[in-house]
DNA sequence: TATAATTTTGAGAATGATTCCTAAAACAAG
DNA sequence: CTTGTTTTAGGAATCATTCTCAAAATTATA
């Protein structure tokens, strides 16, 4: 495991948010000036497909990484863009009974305007 | 309502499946040669605000969009990207009420392998 | 430990989807 | 028709992300 991809590691399990990779890049630089963004996202593809860090993929802007790798959904604020986890059970069991399919993972981001700015 | 928005809403709406900006642009063009992509994405934008068409955004692809413009979810085969839509009844009823919040809209990706591809 | 084989990096170029810019064309009133 | 408003075509620009590749770091091996 290379510095790097412990370092940005380290940054999303201590984010209490949901970061994008620019925000992961400059926290990233903070701490190791010449790390390059192509290496967080390299990193953050690996991070994702060894399932150690979660990815939530919003319509019309930059993905974000999650610490959390169990399913959840995203409740979104189409105003200024906070993100709220939520835990619906048994939706991928509906989903599967429903479809008669194995689902391997979902993207459920609902949208709303938060309280801040309505 | 120009001639251009209304070929690209004919086409949505005569088109069985999900189509893309740039296959809506393809189809437009067999019919008017001259029309430009920035003329498809800017009245497909447009519809997408009137509610007239629905929009279909999955991570890592391009967005599609979608005759249907009631709430459904998409079940989307990982392999050869084929997209499904389920109607499960009631989910936002309920991520309403577990949150207390009015939601405006949602979506709802599935990921799956289809049979044709396993 | 020294050395060879493998992996990863940094820096920047390349890509793909989408948006923006602008003068000309189309359209909608009066 | 004439005037004012909207939309267009075409291309440049933008943004997130991926790719390229020689150099550096890491790991495996003798």
């Amino acid at each position: 495991m290379t510095k790097q991809k412990l370092l940005i590691k380290k940054i999303i399990e201590s984010a209490n948010g949901h970061l994008t990779a620019e925000e992961i890049y400059q926290l990233a630089k903070a701490q190791m000036p010449h790390i390059a963004l192509g290496t967080v996202y390299r990193n953050l593809g690996k991070l994702c497909e060894a399932n150690e860090i979660g990815l939530i993929s919003v319509s019309g802007k930059p993905d974000h990484y999650d610490k959390s790798v169990i399913a959840h959904g995203h409740l979104i604020c189409d105003s200024c863009g906070k993100i709220v986890d939520f835990h619906l059970e048994d939706i991928k069991d509906r989903v599967e009974k429903l479809l008669d399919v194995e689902v391997i993972s979902y993207d459920f981001n609902a949208h709303y305007v938060c309280d801040d700015c309505k």
